[in-house]
DNA sequence: TATGAATGAGACTTCATTCAT
DNA sequence: GATGAATGAAGTCTCATTCAT
């Protein structure tokens, strides 16, 4: 609208780059209310597009396809939690007893899947028909459990060579899920899975940590 | 009702309902390969039909919809876990120590999900868009919980009151997701994971049942 | 089932006649209303069967086509309307004041589709698709336009040459379609539709038979 | 807005609304003929699409439904109808014989008929079917009573209170389907039915105002 | 770069009618 | 004659993606 002559351009590509991250955002937001809400396949790139108030033809321009969207939606999701997750992983943690350490893990990890329920819920479905969004939940994953092998084995006493990447899968793996569907729960029982959550993670490291 | 003088070929009885069901099966089998192999949305009933060498039409007189095939893959899924399962829960059984239940438990499992990699692929990817099938599933699990308290409490030495359905549900909850994921990786590893399944879920059990 | 060496067999061909008389009928009572209810197109043959408690195949054995059913209800239409004209057209009545006569026709033919509201719907709708039935309503009207014409004409005082068939064609089509309308309204409405037609007839057969 | 400098071709502006516009109409005048050649139900959306050599989709993007073309055509039905009364509803005519407007009436009425043989046509058929449809035409036959009702209003003497709301709805629902039916008639009948609909119209009128 | 009207392959599903039993 | 499971052509409508403007 007022393009006077262009005299002060160099500061104007910001504004763009901001109108396009608030952009992308939205998408992806209005992207995970709805695949939470209707499913993946449920979900047209026009109805995004339209809830957004972002025209079709530049959500294309964003994401080169549907499938990005959700790929976009994890990668945000992994920064999120790796945010939530990197206030537990210093090293003064690994002094206090195990049981405080497990319990906060999932404390948080079950805030995140409250906060974020689209984190599982998007994953569930698309899986096997959108590999590169699997692969994506795979990496993040992959980091959780890169990142809890490490603190574990700083408690390590040194006798026995336990192998803590198996460890921190299994329990990311099988813990994971269950935080998950204790969502669905009713508010006592939810407590009640979160309790027994901890109790399962802590009942299985012990078994490798005795003296812990 | 009365066939006293044909005593051979009693298969051939009833060649309608006979062949009705041969074309279900058939029909059920394409539908769990094709949406093993290309996920449900990619699948086309048309394709199920040809593949299950059945008209179209008679597809959807066996099944009012495509959620309806998923329904059916789930009932018969029920139906071949709960037969395995029953060889497992029998009162014998409670007289082995605890470790050789869960091995057997375990071990029973992941061999339905190798056997039948639809199982979980399914209900995995269709979540959401079909609630009856969730429910289906939520049911079978839950059978599958009654089933495993039942044969918990038998254990219980009575000192402590404790809440089996919740104990089995975690285990079958988080238990069954880590099996799960183990049959996508290596021969090696799957072993390995296994064995932490069954570490896990015995560390777990023993926290409630010390004398076991 | 019982066919015992078909003995006594001339007196058995009745019931079965009468059998499946009463079989046409159900089909068209049920076709009649599930016309009326949802429109000729989206009734389906199998659903009249159905609800007729007939099978399917049965029903194609009375009537050939979907559009035999309609041409069906046609038929036993007009000759339940013929009867109930009947009664109106008797020598008798000629000597009555035109306007008697004119008001019994119409209360006659208003209480007829009151009583069959199939007659009309069914016209309306199926016009243009099945010729048959166009004819055959055509046919119809043409009966009764052939009746009306007959008593016009008793009443002729001779000065004129009125060309009654025209007289009385006008009366059907237009009329016809104006009590038709009329049951769709309002109860108070609908009575005054009722006298309108009445003197909408009588004032144009005045227009010709001054004297009446 | 602003367009000073380019004075020529004013026509083509809004090159898409305008293509668009085409494009609706072409559906519309196809879907009329077809309709009425074969019927609502036997005509087909890609036929009709195709015949308007319009994408199928487009179509979609224009009409929202099958249904929804019947309705479009209803409104434009209703468009031309209301501008060919125009010409007769103004106050000259009220000082006219009465005779000469009824005659005028029928004449454009029929002769409307005559050009969109798909007015009455596509209503009969669709009816019960289309609700809105029913809607429609109900909605245009009340403006034309409406205006009739108000131009035999100006011709009353005022002496007797006369409810012209139910003349002209009589008059509409009875010649209406008169006329529509002269159509199908032998080009001799057809102008004998033409000049009674203007008798029993007239005979009609006169009864309620002798003086005219 | 931004827009959004346009595209058309192809998905799901129906249903009048048949014919083997 | 009676039955009803079986058939498959064909219809309506969707939606991810493009590209002219």
């Amino acid at each position: 609208m007022s393009d006077k002559l262009s005299s002060v351009s160099t500061i104007r590509r910001k504004p763009h780059q901001a109108r396009s991250q608030e952009r992308v955002n939205r998408i992806l937001d209005v992207a995970e209310a709805l695949f939470v809400a209707q499913g993946y396949a449920a979900t047209t790139t026009n109805e995004i597009a339209k809830q957004a108030q972002v025209p079709i033809g530049s959500l294309y321009q964003f994401f080169s396809d549907k499938k990005a969207i959700v790929q976009g939606l994890t990668v945000r999701y992994n920064q999120l939690f790796h945010e939530r997750l990197a206030l537990l992983n210093n090293a003064e943690l690994a002094k206090l007893p195990l049981s405080t350490y497990v319990e906060q893990l999932i404390d948080i990890t079950s805030q995140f899947f409250d906060d974020y329920p689209g984190y599982y819920a998007i994953f569930m479905e698309v899986q096997g028909d959108v590999p590169e969004v699997q692969e994506a939940e795979d990496n993040a994953d992959t980091k959780l459990i890169t990142d809890l092998a490490t603190t574990l084995a700083q408690r390590d006493t040194g006798k026995d060579a336990v192998d803590y990447e198996i460890v921190a899968f299994v329990l990311v793996k099988a813990i994971g899920p269950l935080l998950w569907i204790s969502l669905g729960q009713e508010q006592e029982f939810q407590q009640r899975l979160i309790l027994e959550a901890k109790r399962l993670a802590l009942s299985y490291l012990q078994s490798y940590l005795p003296s812990s």
